[in-house]
RNA sequence: CGGGAAGUGGCUCAACUUGGUAGAGCACCUGGUUUGGGACCAGGUGGUUGCAGGUUCAAAUCCUGUCUUCCCGACCA
């Protein structure tokens, strides 16, 4: 059999930037606006954020979260009221400065993110502990004012969620940002099947305003690395800067906790270069919006009322399935459910059915299987689905591996990150300078400092000196 | 934000050097024949050439500005 590459789609190894932005056109999922850094969204592409937003809101208010919404946009002199958050978003911000052709008084920020707005809120609503916890989440676009964009993964505008709470107890917002931290890496393992690596970003790394910064950190199929998610501990950073008091158990004012988390539409970039290939995307079956397509060759009744039948008890079974009955032939139809992710297809034809038997086709492998047609297929497709979401984890699982490398010699980091990047774990001794340095090997910055408390030496990598803190570091998106 | 390249029907490109009123393939539409890896035949629709100015009797073509995209670098809370 002929096996003709998709042909709209650059291979991965030889160009991977071009490789990532034609399967974001191929399969429908974005297009260029005339805006610099603002995309059109498409149903693919949309339809995969709504499945995201679903399985997270969920997890949110099983947790007990509300949504809300707030303003867009956000006064200058709100916004500057807490100093560490302006100097980081100054470069970023766009401003709205007449109304008409009325020049406004005031200039307005167009929302980088919400920090001051549910600060400003809180400082209005909250007075007793009483009113507290408060834990907000809200679904929403923001602008940041990118100088290199690209689609999904750095655009001016995106969708994200950012939730914001605000506890009594600087223990009870810590076990809040940890908590948000582990629905997110739970999400990425169970649902987008991407091992992620959590842990604590540098002072260098972190969020502007925050008391320290938690990171979900992924690593790309070429080697690069992408924050895919973020949980934020703000200790009384915004409260003491909003002056948001409130009378606590003892009558006595006091200045509450806060936290803020958020993942953007860049996961969908993540899942996109973690598991696609050279045919187009390919999506975990527990995200694609459609897991199953069946496509009928022939307009055989025969083969027709089959299709229906199976598309029936799929359906019946929570399985959201389609037939392709379109009249293109049938390699189209199979390169076209390939391009799209869509994780399994069932082929139905003459030939099969003349010995009782009909075709599944896995998209991660691209594997067929001949099935009897007396048997449970909608079993074997579930089976299937299973099948594909674990192996899709576990591949992308060894991949990390082969590509995490433990270093503790800094020629030797240098040697890895011009050849074959990927994630680097080596010891640092906690100056920013030594982090500087590192930078200078093709940008690489420090990622996170894992959880897990491993040393590989005693020694920073860079200066030599005691370290006792292993740090992942790598090139980043 | 610096350096480079490119924008012509939905897509990929031709015509530009040497100004003369836009063409092909694919896609799309109609009808028919097909159907196991991107089908075939016949007919058809679609573009004031990214946008704005300028030069000229005449601009896709020359000039200026601007926007967008891609590559390299800087930046990326």
């Amino acid at each position: 059999m002929k096996d003709k590459q998709n042909k709209e789609i650059t291979n991965r190894d030889v160009d991977f930037a071009r490789w990532y932005t034609d399967v974001v056109k191929a399969a429908h999922l974005a297009s260029y606006s005339n805006t610099k850094g603002c995309i059109v969204i498409e149903p693919n592409g949309y339809a995969i954020w709504e499945k995201m937003q679903s399985i997270l809101d969920s997890k949110f208010k099983e947790t007990g979260h509300v949504n809300v919404s707030m303003p867009l946009l956000i006064p200058e002199n709100l916004l500057r009221k807490e100093g560490e958050l302006v100097k980081g978003f100054a470069p970023e911000v766009a401003w709205v400065t007449s109304g008409g052709d009325k020049k406004l008084d005031e200039r307005l920020c167009i929302r980088p993110t919400s920090e001051t707005l549910f600060s400003d809120y809180f400082a209005s609503n909250v007075s007793s502990y009483r009113d507290l916890p408060k834990l907000y989440n809200q679904w929403c676009n923001v602008l940041r004012w990118e100088k290199e964009t690209r689609p999904f993964l750095r655009s001016r505008e995106f969708l994200w969620q950012e939730g914001h709470t605000i506890h009594e107890t600087k223990e009870e917002a810590e076990a809040e940002t940890l908590s948000m931290l582990n629905i997110y890496n739970n999400f990425f393992h169970d649902y987008l099947a991407i091992p992620s690596i959590v842990g604590k970003k540098t002072e260098k790394e972190k969020f502007a305003g925050a008391e320290y910064t938690y990171t979900v950190e992924s690593l790309m199929y070429n080697g690069v690395a992408l924050q895919s998610g973020t949980s934020h501990y703000f200790g009384q950073k915004f409260s003491k800067a909003y002056d948001i008091k409130y009378l606590n158990r003892e009558n006595k004012f006091d200045y509450p906790y806060q936290t803020s988390w958020g993942v953007s539409t860049r996961m969908i970039g993540a899942l996109i270069m973690v598991h696609s290939d050279d045919y187009g995307l390919v999506l975990p079956p527990k995200i694609a919006p459609k897991k199953v397509v069946i496509i009928p060759i022939g307009n055989d009744l025969e083969i027709l009322s089959l299709a229906n039948d199976y598309l029936d008890k799929l359906k019946k079974e929570g399985i959201e399935a389609y037939i392709d009955n379109s009249d293109k032939s049938p390699g189209y139809k199979f390169a076209d459910a390939e391009v799209n992710g869509i994780p399994v297809r069932i082929e139905i034809g003459k030939r099969d059915l003349e010995n009782n038997m009909i075709t599944l086709v896995r998209r991660d492998t691209r594997e067929k299987m001949q099935v009897f047609t007396n048997t449970d297929i909608i079993h074997d497709v579930k089976i299937l689905l299973e099948d594909i979401q674990r192996d899709m984890y576990d591949r992308a699982l060894r991949r990390r591996e082969e590509m995490t490398y433990t270093v503790t010699d800094l020629e030797e980091f240098e040697t890895i990150m011009n050849s074959h990047p990927g994630f680097v774990k080596a010891m640092w001794c906690g100056n920013a300078e030594c982090e500087e340095k590192i930078k200078e090997i093709r940008g690489t910055k420090s990622r996170c400092i894992p959880f897990t408390d491993e040393k590989i030496s005693d020694k920073c990598v860079v200066c030599g000196k005691k370290a006792d803190t292993l740090v992942i570091w790598g090139i980043q998106y």
